[in-house]
DNA sequence: ACGTACGGGACTGCCCGTTCCT
DNA sequence: AGGAACGGGCAGTCCCGTACGT
């Protein structure tokens, strides 16, 4: 099949982009570097991608696709939706240490305003879904009443965002997993209801799990 | 005096600088659009930054003085620590709507990489302020004996950095008072020790503050 | 064939370069002026050449190159070494004359030091070729046993280069043939065996020669 | 007096220029540089010499001065033609190891084009004076009668400018006392009158001469 | 007289994002 | 998809004045 190719070199080329994009930030990215990178000619570049922004929207969105699928095998696993959230948040993490994609998206949308409005649109969804796992959370019991999912799904998704970043200039990412553990153990005690309350130590040990991937 | 002069193109190139780097980004931001915006040569420019790198450090280095400044004066003010820090970052806050220095500070450090290893020293400073003040607020019994001022004060920055980020893409920064104020309602119950508890309204009606300013 | 379209823009940018190199020298060379003399745009330019220093290097190797060939076709013709020896340097007199790309070459060289080791090659491989001439010149019995070949090939070397240098500067080479029929005249009665010191007249007649070309 | 430093700091310019210009050349030596070598603000250098042509003239004059003055010293000892020829060569010689002022005028001189006429003007003072001193040798009967002065002073100054520059490139000067040496050796016996035949190898000594400087 | 601090522009080498033929 | 070329900036910085002490 000639598409093969086709997609094999489009998935080079993003990958090449993901590298060169995390590295250098959009603005000081070549796509002279992409290629090389990619082992492609420019040629080729643009007869897959149409421009530079196009290139580093491809990028965040397979970044986005990449963690809506992972959050979709967690939902899928059928558990607490406090859990869920834990192991969501976790698995981005982990996606961010190990996956360049991730990484290069993450730097991107930091970046934002090259970028028409679109780059919002990952934060928006995040921000929904989690304020629909808090709000069934507490309305299954496991958060006391005053917990505003609304706000703390906002918090949240800051919160992970402020980590990645700090965690990034700080320590080159190579504490973000204990900081992400920190946030839980932060968090937790403020929002469980009374009867989970000793169950914060299990919920936060999520964050390390079972230690596969 | 002659210097003045030099003084104030010096200033008029940090404020176009800070404007622009504000707006494109460092790698996307041009000297020349610099020198124009300050109305200034680019012979002018080069006489007082040898180049972009220095420049940008330079915007980064003024916004950190400015936030240690303010912060400075919060704290002679004298009051409870805990009362302090929620001042200082609601002034950060309050900057970063009003001053394009910060602003331009703030975008610069999230990039990042670019510059080299001092990026990171203002996140360390302030990580360790704040942890300080954690600290003092704890053993003056504000906050309940469980509390990790290490671990405190590192989220408390990383929140507040997110919140920044998270704030100025969905929003323009529209609601980021509110999300601090959120976040430290958030925050408060979960450290505040019993005996303070009853605080907590008045302690995050803090940010919203006096409208002064 | 694609490639020719190519062949012919390199070989323009050549030219152009070898004429702005010659004029104006390294140092004061702009690259838009060669992009300009050789017609072709700044993109074109770094296409084929990816710096100053490379494009200099390209005119001094095409420099080299054309003087091997014109060598080479003299050797071709099997006369006695020295005259040769006589015909060679003539020619790359003749050269300096016509060719751009040959008064370019012999500019930089001049100025040396802004490029790498390998301006010298070209002086190197002169004076083994001549010095091993001279050997054989000497050793068919054309000149006098005393004869050193190496001594009388650096100073050959040396005294082409300077008697180029002068008549750029005070003539416009206007007076360069002359000059090194001079050249000739001196240092033949000097070397030549005494059984052929009366062919010295004919030998120096060699660099008028046959005026073709 | 005032005037001493203004000396001292046109002396400090011109040993600033020398080293920048004989290392990069006209074109590619920056008066920044300069300053920063002669420990002299910018303002100063340019009170002192109007433009960078100016002072490259400037350092072409200092070395001209210098050359006919050690050659006046060598005419003073009252020695015979052909032996202050060999002295003043071989001046010329250590000056081009010892005096950065020399060296970098030899290296303008053969950039020549930046400026006007004058720099030929050197050139021609030299053959012209090594032209009256060749005639004297031959008119007291130390040359033999076919020696034509012009056109062996022309040489001279070709080969001695030609070894400078082949020795600089080859060897960076380390050889050039040997190669004038052979220049010697190869000149000699062609020119010398029969009568003074045996004198040539002291005469070529004269070159090594004594040790001193 | 001598030197300095500051600023002015022009321009350089580089190289980048794109397009046009094949 | 690829080789070649296009223009248009980019950062840098250079050479030079002017305004000002000392």
């Amino acid at each position: 099949m000639i598409q093969q190719r086709a997609r094999a070199t489009r998935e080079s080329i993003l990958a090449g982009a993901a590298a060169v994009f995390e590295k250098e930030g959009y603005g000081m990215a070549s796509l002279a570097r992409v290629a090389e990178e990619a082992s492609v000619t420019k040629g080729a570049l643009y007869f897959h991608f149409r421009s530079k922004d196009e290139l580093a929207r491809a990028v965040i969105a397979a970044q986005h696709a990449r963690g809506m699928e992972r959050s979709a095998a967690v939902v899928a696993e059928g558990r607490p939706p406090l859990e869920s959230m834990i192991l969501i948040i976790r698995g981005f993490g982990q996606d961010s240490l190990n996956e360049p994609i991730v990484r290069a998206g993450i730097r991107l949308t930091f970046e934002a305003s090259a970028f028409g409005q679109d780059v919002a649109e990952p934060y928006r969804h995040w921000t929904e879904a989690l304020e629909s796992m808090t709000r069934t959370a507490r309305d299954e019991g496991w958060l006391h009443a005053e917990v505003d999912p609304g706000s703390f799904a906002r918090l949240l998704v800051a919160s992970v965002a402020g980590i990645q970043m700090v965690s990034g200039i700080l320590a080159g990412r190579r504490d973000l997993m204990e900081r992400l553990e920190e946030m839980w153990a932060a968090f937790l005690p403020g929002i469980l209801a009374q009867e989970h309350q000793q169950e914060a130590g299990r919920l936060v040990g999520l964050v390390r799990g079972t230690p596969q991937e």
